[in-house]
DNA sequence: TTGTATGCGTTATCAT
DNA sequence: ATGATAACGCATACAA
């Protein structure tokens, strides 16, 4: 594996002049960097990243730090991390965060001098976690409850778009409206509940726990909830799920028993995954703009690291939009129009 | 920002005792390693990676260049290549490939010394830009064609998948098979037509290249494409798409215009994506264990990492599996199971 | 324009 | 069991 110290014995000049001529720093002329060049391409030499940043103090590397990296939600939230981060010629290290404080703070400290910061999703992190990072790596959250921390975040409007959606319900004249909740201790779940109830309340409908129903965010659990549901009377007219795969899960129990939606039952989800238009009938949903999460971390996290010294935590939120489809009532059905994104095989 | 100087200044030790306490090699005195970890707490300190893997020559990190993040096939195989490098205690270092060979091998360059091999998928890359990776830098490709290269790659057995779809398409009958075909000069797409064509041929049906109708692996290719062969006359019986998002665009197209199927046309479609099951009617396809293709390259990579001395290269093949359902006849509806994976929110 | 020398934070070698 | 010190590969201040 060829350093430095063998283009420049090759070249015959000094270290220093490779250096700069890959670093482009300094002034070099040009015939001796088209031979520095020439004897780097014979000997396949490429600087060491390790070592470069060891003395620059900059990797070009953004540290993430996921739950998980199955699914829809997943794929979007890196591709919108990936974009920023390249346009701005940063890579990123990707690492799913592990069960606990004690793993994720141990893989974030061994993130420690590969990467110029963190980008940081975790249900499981807390203020006094954060305050275990190794010191003077900035970190910018995503999605997670900052429990008082003074880092920066982003989040999703939860709120706003759970209770835009119940209006939705409201609108249609239902007033009987359940909810499949989120995972337990999860925050966006709380919000999504919160802004439920927010909506009815608004609206003079009085709560009632009986419609609030537990789920945990996978089409089973919303199967499960849904099944529930239907034996109670009077049965409920809408179910508002907090998330998509909830929501297709309920959409399963409710046609195994021959209940039409939205004719007997009206059914919302949130997220608004791909899926959702091509349920059928197609899945009126919360749309947020999960790659922008990933994009306004990228830039908070880039703001941090270039100006170290405090500015005061910065929290940001994504908004969220209403989308109405079928499953709601929409009047006309909505064909999906074909999707330009590329296929599976590319 | 603390150093391993730093801790060992405050522990009244010299650093080579730091060093041992926190690389686990050599032995350190117990109260004497107790009093280093309680200094490192207070100062917050964590090895710096990039020093660390200077001298041990090792990053624990394996580079992956992929063409785009985006979609369920990226999702499913970043997945597979996550959870096979963290079994062995790797961290992966995410990267798109720019577009052509010139950007593919700035990226691999950029690569040096930040991880200890790469995993490389590319339509753009051959023998020659091989030929330019950084010495010594192990590689493994994935579903890129070798073009002659002596490197370990993965393949998809898209032959035999192929053939069996359009078996099975003939073994309902069907004479007049129409394939789109995928991007051209992909190599997936090209074994993919090639399994369709061996598959006539055995069949003793003569080929026709108006059958063969262009795509580019997009559900507006498909839809266009199929839309075409509407036209025809005599229309086709069956249409076998080289993949799935194209076989959803076909079924958009024969929705609209009318054309039941599988009565009138019978649709198959390639990678079993997730949408699959969830189109109406069903969409039978070939089924690609993706994530087992992340799996394998890691294992492979990391062979090769451990075994550098040459041992030649390997060349995997992950296999397929046909997956029949209403849209080539399938008997029965098969209703989509609630699906275990988790939500979208987390 | 080019070369020399120093240091980045760590581990490994060799003493003690 | 612990310490002193030389690498590791590179960038940069300073000298020439």
């Amino acid at each position: 594996m060829a350093t430095i110290k063998d283009v420049a014995r090759e070249a015959s000049v000094s270290v220093a002049t490779v250096s700069r001529v890959f670093s482009g720093a300094g002034v070099v002329r040009e015939v001796t960097a088209r031979r520095v060049r020439d004897v780097a391409r014979a000997l396949r030499y490429a600087p060491h990243g390790g070592a470069r940043s060891l003395i620059t103090r900059r990797t070009h590397t953004l540290g993430v730090l996921l739950p998980d990296l199955y699914g829809e939600f997943f794929s979007e939230l890196i591709h919108g991390i990936d974009v920023t981060a390249r346009r701005e010629g940063y890579h990123i290290l990707v690492s799913r965060s592990w069960e606990g404080r004690t793993e994720i703070e141990e893989a974030m400290r061994a993130m420690k001098g590969r990467v110029d910061g963190l980008l940081l999703m975790s249900p499981d992190v807390d203020a006094e976690s954060l305050g275990n990072i190794p010191q003077g790596l900035p970190v910018v959250l995503l999605c997670t409850p900052a429990g008082g921390a003074t880092v920066d975040s982003i989040m999703i409007d939860n709120f706003r778009g759970a209770r835009e959606m119940v209006r939705h319900l409201i609108s249609l004249g239902h007033r009987r409206i359940a909810i499949i909740k989120g995972a337990a201790g999860n925050y966006d779940a709380a919000e999504r509940l919160r802004g439920y109830r927010a909506a009815l309340r608004d609206a003079g409908i009085d709560l009632d726990r009986a419609l609030e129903r537990d789920g945990d965010f996978t089409e089973a659990g919303g199967y499960a909830a849904a099944a529930e549901l239907l034996s109670m009377t009077p049965r409920p007219a809408a179910i508002f799920a907090a998330n998509d795969s909830m929501a297709i899960g309920a959409l399963s129990a409710l046609r195994e028993s021959g209940v039409r939606v939205p004719d007997e039952i009206a059914v919302g989800g949130f997220d608004d995954i791909p899926l959702a238009r091509y349920m059928d009938p197609p899945l009126s949903s919360v749309r947020v703009a999960i790659a922008d999460i990933g994009a306004l971390g990228v830039e908070a996290l880039l703001d941090s690291i270039m100006h170290k010294n405090g500015r005061g935590p910065q929290k940001k939120r994504v908004s969220t939009e209403l989308v109405v489809r079928r499953s709601t009532g929409a009047p006309y059905a909505e064909r999906p129009p074909p999707n330009r994104r590329k296929g599976i095989s590319r």
